[in-house]
RNA sequence: GGAUGGGUGGCGGAGUUGGUCUAACGCACUUGUCUUGAAAACAAGAGUGCCGCAAGGCACCGUGAGUUCGAAUCUCACCCCAUCCGCCA
């Protein structure tokens, strides 16, 4: 959410980066409904204000016919005040309407585009592998050995459904505990286990509700479950005022992941690049408001990701994703994709964005500068790992012409120090 | 799922026979005095949001409705927390 004072006085700004981002909305319409909402508030509170001043000159004790006749007068106006409250409630409505479709400005090195195809590439880092061979894809790797059972998966869970297995299983494991290692060992980063099954606050508050309602499992008990610890994460400190000093305050989190991929029924049905139910690891920031803080730390969440890429020596790009790939918060997104031989191009692993303080305002997360002022906090989220998906592109580009795959070198010592699965 | 007790400011914690209560008190905070400096002590100040050029006004004591001229205080619904019982990894 944007701060309506902002909007008011940067509407083209506002109107154009909706433009940017391929967003319908009509900020002019917005600004007229504030001008009545701001009109009715007025009316609403000068009646208010009379009640009180007449309310509080008539005492307890006083019996008067006076006092019956300021009673009955306030009765009035009370009614008044009743009528001015109804009307400034359905403004009130639709204003948060049109509030919650507003989508934050892009940052201007965004470049223009619809969709995912007009993404920039930013960042090239290693050698495509060239297979004298027809590599196979991570499904037939996976079948190959065992390391993963999509039929039963389909027969137990459904569409998408899968079983991690042997090498698989103890694949996924090693790569876990990678993760872990690297986290825990970089100075700052708070390991934490969110949860996944959560209200609807968190998700309004992210900005993932009310637009995405088809994209998230909901529970009888009005729940929805996660599609990224982000969610949980942010709504850890909402409504609470932070202390400065302690900014920023980055967080290493792990959560089960679930979506329901609404609209992509066609895409990527076989194997486990798509899958409804995965588990996460992510990097959460909150920060003070500044978008040179915020800049910076968009580039080190970035580049800690490309260090865990480095090590496991997949070769990856880096592209900055257009206007129309932006979520509506996003200020700015850098996804990362690593080569995927199967399909002969790269593919998303990674998504690092930062939101200024679009979620800030909506969960209410602020801190207190030196000056006893309180700012909502800049918010950042990059993915640390997610599993299974990064296996795709592991199994694939360490695959050997005998079928074998190659461990990396990083997940040897989680592998009991094996080579090769075969 | 059952029973009981609770939800007040950055924190702790008063306040419920409805009437200047944004709310005592303590801690934390800011400024000043003292001190070489700090601490301590003393003094003063300070809630948040919104409207307004300003003066000022309105709202906020879990959330939402309601009663009343007037609600932190009364009524109803809901949410959350704690403890006990039940169930359970």
């Amino acid at each position: 959410m944007l701060d309506i004072k902002f909007i008011r006085e940067n509407k083209n700004i506002v109107q154009a980066g909706a433009k940017k981002k391929h967003v319908e909305i009509d900020i002019e319409k917005l600004i007229t409904l504030d001008d009545e909402r701001l009109k009715v508030l007025k009316e609403v509170e000068d009646l208010r204000a009379e009640v009180n001043r007449v309310s509080s000159g008539i005492s307890r004790d006083q019996e008067s016919s006076h006092k019956v006749q300021l009673i009955e007068e306030m009765r009035i106006v009370k009614e008044e005040i009743k009528e001015k409250e109804e009307k400034l409630k359905q403004i009130i409505e639709e204003w948060q309407k049109l509030m919650l479709q507003v989508p934050n400005v892009p940052d201007i090195s965004v470049p223009d585009g619809e969709t995912d195809a007009e993404n920039q590439e930013v960042k090239v880092w290693g050698e495509i592998p060239k297979f004298d061979f027809t590599p196979k894809s991570h499904v037939e790797l996976m079948l190959l050995h065992d390391m993963a059972d999509f039929e039963r998966g389909s027969k137990v869970a459904g569409f998408r459904g899968y079983f991690m297995k042997n090498d698989g299983a103890r694949l996924e494991w090693a790569l876990m505990r990678f993760v872990e290692d690297r986290f825990i060992d970089r100075e700052g980063f708070t390991p934490m286990i969110v949860p996944s099954l959560l209200r609807r606050e968190s998700f309004v508050g992210t900005g993932y509700l009310p637009q995405s309602e088809d994209d998230l499992y909901k529970t009888q008990d009005d729940t929805y479950l996660a599609g990224t610890a982000e969610v949980a994460m942010m709504g850890y400190y909402m409504n609470e005022v932070l202390d400065k000093k302690n900014l920023p305050l980055k967080f290493f989190c792990f959560s089960p992941c679930f979506r329901r991929e609404a609209g992509s029924h066609g895409k990527d049905t076989k194997g486990i690049f798509r899958i409804h139910e995965f588990v996460k690891y992510e990097q959460v920031v909150l920060c003070e408001a500044s978008h040179e803080e915020s800049r910076r730390l968009h580039e080190e969440l970035t580049a800690n990701s490309e260090a865990l890429l480095q090590e496991l020596q997949l070769p990856y790009h880096v592209v900055v994703n257009c206007g129309g790939d932006l979520g509506l918060g996003q200020v700015k997104k850098y996804d990362i994709e690593a080569w995927m031989p199967s399909d002969n191009k790269y593919r998303e692993t990674h998504s690092s964005s930062y939101f200024h303080d679009f979620q800030t305002r909506r969960l209410g997360i602020r801190y207190k500068d030196e000056n006893g002022k309180l700012h909502f906090v800049h918010s950042l989220n990059n993915t640390a790992l997610a599993m299974p998906r990064i296996m795709c592109q592991i199994v694939e580009n360490y695959q050997q012409a005998d079928g074998s795959i190659k461990i990396p070198e990083v997940l040897r010592k989680y592998m009991g120090g094996r080579e090769f699965i075969k």
